[in-house]
DNA sequence: TAGAGGATTGAT
DNA sequence: TCAATCCTCTAC
């Protein structure tokens, strides 16, 4: 069933991330159903270096991220990849997770024609190639968990508290001591992660 | 209004 | 190791 808004308005981004792992992320485009198991994410918070809203910079990018948990925020990095993420707490407590991979289960199809690619593996193994696979981009940012777009399904998958690996995120340098907080989250030897 | 750089990826 | 590629943010 798909979650509710009191999922993504606690107040603690890290275990949403975690909590994450093991649901569907779910998307709808054009009658055309894709999804796949979150098996990475990433927590950012305003109050680290790491957050686009760090030290609560409000921007005409950054304000979805200050919306009330259970929207999409989804911006273009590097000029070429869309990235996904979950927006979480309350209004104006700027925190959301970025979903980095997933494993695939519904509409493979669909996803390796989006990716141009004849193999299901590797087309959901990362932030900005999953968005392609499921046919997100930044149109689809401020867009609500709860309606028909977008949303994340809890199918009764069971993680075990020894199947997650902690570690610290990645490609974020530049957010100085910020960048060693412990908060990505995978799961061990999940073959569908994004490369180290 | 110009300039620098980025929560990445895939090819060399 | 490096280019692709363009939007966002900052400084002037």
């Amino acid at each position: 069933m798909k979650l509710k808004e009191s999922f993504y308005q606690r107040a603690k981004v890290d275990r949403i991330a975690k909590d994450l792992l093991g649901k569907l992320l779910v998307s709808q485009v054009n009658n055309s159903l894709t999804s796949g198991i979150i098996v990475e994410t990433e927590a950012y918070s305003y109050k680290e270096k790491g957050s686009h809203a760090y030290n609560n910079l409000r921007t005409t990018r950054t304000e979805t991220m200050f919306a009330e948990g259970g929207v999409a925020y989804v911006y273009l990095c590097y000029g070429i990849h869309n990235l996904f993420n979950i927006v979480t707490n309350k209004h104006d407590k700027a925190e959301a997770v970025l979903i980095r991979a997933l494993e695939p289960v519904d509409g493979n199809e669909i996803m390796m024609k989006r990716a141009h690619k004849k193999n299901i593996h590797r087309i959901t193994s990362g932030p900005g190639k999953l968005t392609k696979a499921l046919g997100i981009d930044r149109k689809w940012d401020g867009k609500m968990l709860t309606g028909n777009y977008v949303w994340v399904e809890d199918r009764g998958i069971k993680i075990a508290r020894n199947d997650i690996v902690v570690s610290e995120r990645i490609g974020i340098d530049y957010a100085g001591e910020d960048a060693l907080l412990p908060w990505r989250f995978y799961l061990k030897d999940n073959p569908w992660i994004s490369r180290p």
